[in-house]
DNA sequence: GACTTATTGCAACTGATTTGCAATAATATC
DNA sequence: GATATTATTGCAAATCAGTTGCAATAAGTC
C-alpha cells in the first residue's frame, strides 16, 4: 500500500510504525531532528530521539532524503522526491533556508573534466540576509 | 610589522603571542582544531585548544579566515588569502579534502537575478571518491 | 501461533565545542 | 619605565549533538 512500505521491503528493511512515522513527518524543507521530533510530538506521537536519527540514517541510505550540515549547525533532512535537486539561501540573521533550484550541469561537468575524482553528490549553500531580514 | 598586528589592532583585538602562532599554523588547506594544536606542538609550541578555538574565531569575524563544515565532521578552518576563492572535492573514504578551482561567477549572477536574497558567501562541496581511494 | 531477528527505547557514553573564572599579559597613561 | 586598565589566556567544568550497548518488543516468515 503504503510506497514507503515497499521501498524499505525491498531492501531488507521491516516496515515500522515509527518508520511511517517519521516518513509522514518529513517535507521538503530541511527540518532538524530535535524538529521533527517536536512535529511529531505535536501530533500527540512519543517516539524517542534516537529512533529518529537511526530511522533518518536508513532513509538517507536508501535515498529518500538528504541531509546536510549547515555551517556548524546541526544537521538538517529533507524529503528527496524524484527530481527536486536543489541549492540552499540560508539567512545568517534568521537561520531560514529558502530553496533555490539552481542548473549546476556545467560545473560538475568542469569538474569532471579538471580532476579524478569521482563526484557522487554536492552541497551548494549560499550564506547572507533573506529578503525578510533585510 | 606583522600584518597580522595591524589588522588586529585596528578592530580593536590585541597582537598576542598565541594569535601570531596560530596565524603561522594556518594553511590554505583546510585543518581541524586539532590538527593545529598538534602542528604547533610540533614546534614545541604549547597552546590550549581553547585558546585555538577563540583565535580562529576571531580570525573569522576578520576575515582572515573561512571555517567549512563538512558533513558531521569536526569543522576545518583554512587561510583565506586574497583571490583564493575555491571549492572543496571531499573524499567520502579517506576524508581528504581537495582545493578546486570554479568560477562560479555564473551561479552567483542567476541567485541575484532570481532572488532578493542578498548572498554574502556560498560554499560548495562535492563529495565522492577521490582518486587515491578509488 | 511459534520462531527468528530487526528495531525500539532507555541510559550511558563520546567527542567537539563552549563557558566561567582566576591568573596573566597587552595596551594606554603618566 | 612604572602603573592602571582591560582583553586574553589556560584550566576545569559544562553543554550539546550524535552514537552505542543492551534488554524488551514487534515484524516478517512458516
Ligand atoms: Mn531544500
Ligand atoms: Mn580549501
Ligand atoms: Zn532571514
Ligand atoms: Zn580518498
Amino acid at each position: 500500500m503504503e510506497e514507503i512500505a515497499k521501498t524499505l521491503q525491498q531492501k531488507g528493511y521491516r516496515f515500522t510504525k515509527q518508520r511511517q512515522q517519521v516518513f509522514d513527518a518529513l517535507t521538503s524543507s530541511p527540518q532538524t531532528v530535535e524538529e521533527i521530533v517536536a512535529s511529531l510530538r505535536n501530533k500527540d506521537i512519543s517516539i524517542d530521539k534516537v529512533t529518529v536519527y537511526r530511522t533518518l540514517d536508513c532513509f538517507v541510505n536508501l535515498g529518500l532524503v538528504s541531509k546536510t550540515q549547515f555551517k556548524d549547525k546541526t544537521a538538517k533532512y529533507e524529503l528527496l522526491v524524484a527530481a527536486n535537486h536543489h541549492h540552499h539561501l540560508v539567512c545568517d540573521k534568521c537561520g531560514s533556508v529558502e530553496d533555490i533550484p539552481l542548473d549546476d550541469s556545467i560545473l560538475l561537468k568542469r569538474v569532471r573534466k579538471q580532476t579524478d575524482f569521482q563526484v557522487k553528490s554536492h552541497s551548494l549553500e549560499f550564506f547572507g540576509i533573506c529578503a525578510h531580514c533585510q
